[in-house]
DNA sequence: CTGAAAGCGCTAACAG
DNA sequence: CTGTTAGCGCTTTCAG
């Protein structure tokens, strides 16, 4: 009857003990596993409940799963993740697998290093948001863990992927804008040089969506697009370059909504009034371009559901990794609001 | 010569045989331990780099440290935390240890599942960033792992602690408000009912900064607090009910820079002008507020510095778990912008 | 259906 | 300074 020493965690070898079990048997319980007596489950759940027992995910790791799933995020700061996040906590909160979330930077070095550090920790899957890294890196991750990429099309064999039609996104935009009069329609991507990237990165292909809309609305002439990066300094400096030019846009199409932030703080400090004088409009409708004083027309990708798809897979996957690869594509809408009106009269 | 199974990990067996060496001089050599030759480790080294090595971070666990720090955030959407987890990286990023994040969703229920799972996985250390949950439970935490809290105010044996002095700087924006005339200065805050965490929470902190700034000024008569939640949504409920009043406040003072969006919000859809028919101030001084349109007057609490001081705090604990815990106060000051001014004329 | 025993990859004692 | 050995807590064969 002495008291268990001051620091020791309670171990699958104490519930068995206490339940008079063996430890296979405990084992088993935990997980759920086929050919365990009613009665015995009972005796066990008893003791777990008992002890307080709770087991250890790193050393489960070592023979079975962690329970574990890491979410590689490119940038905590831009509010069209969180959306992901929660898509997938949802479907994910009912099981018994836990979320862990590391940012990659935005960097091919700092992806590398964080899908290596999931790999290390025996994370059961993966899921990668919108990752920069060659797919070469990404299958050979997802070739040791099941993975799920968002927000990257092309077909892997290995992964799953789950994105929103960027081209069909971007073709709304410039066809609002087309379609409320303006023919200088400007566009600031996130810069892509890689050749191998630009048919998946969904920047590159935005881009693309902007050119085949205006080449469509023959504005072939007007294309112009200036490159920076899905970041609000990356639309500041981008609105820029593209007020300063002698001709200037009537209509400034931001590849993100963190992007129009910058966008609009330039505009404002140029003294020039939105929609009155300029149009801008974003992408990914967070909750920032709903809000009453911005009210940015944006493009809704549906953030949860993306989130919410990328969880199934990734569980069908964990459960059978030889199953084969799905492309999910989910289809984008306009919410117009009151950053964009017709052009000023010429 | 055959290669080797296709799917097994390179372990520290492997590198031990083709370095000719122990493993237990691998492993020093990993942990950069006392007691290895130059020689043995070039050698270990080299074989470590030929065969593409890296250590099983759950094996280790086991037995040592898993190289892994836990943060918990309450809230992914709050651009204030971006700012202390970019604080925490920068420290972080240069030692072998890899941060991994989980949100808390501001609920005991979540913080107690988050803080169990980061304990199971033998996380070296948590940095629990503004939680709610009792002291009990942090100590308990604490007891386990070694633990920073943020943002909590309050001394414990067993946590250190990273704080912004609240009090100062809800003094700060009601001293700016007064001194530009307003008397009818109305506070948002985050609802704070639990007698026991009053004393600690920075929300009620704040809110307590703000009465107690009030009496100072003489406006004892004129305090008025309505409760809701660090939200966008609970920031347009609050003001929306502030509005209502028969005799509207001229200030309202956000508790978060992410409940003056929503306060905002309300404020354009009633038709009011800010700072003409009403000034606004918030907390957090987040990338948001400095933006052109918005310019919101608030407190910057140095997210960044927040960070840094928490990881700083963790490292030295986790090298030495006896010394005494240490509370790291940051001073904050006020950005004053355009959402803010004297009040309309009576 | 249940249990005994081996071993996952690593580190910590302890010898030499 | 180096190597041998014994586990960490769990899951997994494999017998009963």
């Amino acid at each position: 009857m002495e008291p268990p020493a001051q620091h020791r965690r309670v171990t699958i070898v104490d519930v068995a003990r206490h339940a008079q079990v063996s430890t296979t048997t405990v084992s088993k319980v935990l997980r759920n596993a086929y050919g365990t007596s009613p009665q015995m489950r009972a005796k066990v759940r008893q003791a777990i409940a008992d002890l307080g027992y709770r087991p250890y995910a790193a050393a489960r790791g070592m023979r079975g799963q962690t329970y574990t799933i890491g979410v590689m995020l490119p940038d905590i700061r831009n509010p069209f993740f969180p959306e992901i996040v929660d898509g997938l906590t949802d479907i994910l909160w009912e099981t018994d697998y836990q979320v862990l979330m590391a940012p990659g930077r935005n960097g091919e070095k700092a992806e590398a290093r964080v899908t290596e550090a999931m790999i290390d920790r025996g994370m059961d899957g993966v899921v990668l948001v919108a990752p920069i890294s060659s797919r070469t890196h990404l299958e050979h991750v997802a070739g040791i863990v099941p993975t799920v990429v968002v927000g990257r099309h092309g077909h892997s064999a290995v992964y799953d992927t789950v994105s929103d039609d960027d081209l069909t996104g971007a073709a709304l935009v410039v066809d609002h804008l087309a379609d409320l009069g303006h023919r200088r329609i400007a566009h600031i991507e996130h810069s892509e040089t890689d050749p191998r990237r630009i048919a998946e990165m969904p920047n590159a292909i935005r881009a693309e969506g902007y050119r085949q809309a205006m080449r469509a609305r023959g504005l072939e002439d007007e294309i112009d697009i200036v490159s920076t990066t899905y970041t609000q300094q990356g639309g500041y400096l981008g609105a820029q370059q593209l007020l300063a030019r002698p001709d200037r846009p009537t209509a400034i199409f931001a590849g993100a909504d963190i992007v129009a932030t910058g966008v609009l703080q330039a505009v404002s400090e140029a003294g020039l009034a939105v929609p009155d004088d300029i149009s801008i409009a974003g992408y990914d409708n967070t909750s920032f371009a709903a809000l009453g004083p911005i009210s940015l027309t944006s493009v809704d990708q549906a953030g949860r559901h993306i989130g919410a798809n990328a969880a199934k897979l990734l569980l069908e996957r964990i459960a059978d990794r030889t199953r084969p690869t799905a492309q999910v594509k989910l289809s984008p809408t306009l919410v117009a609001r009151r950053t964009t009106a017709p052009p000023p009269p010429a």
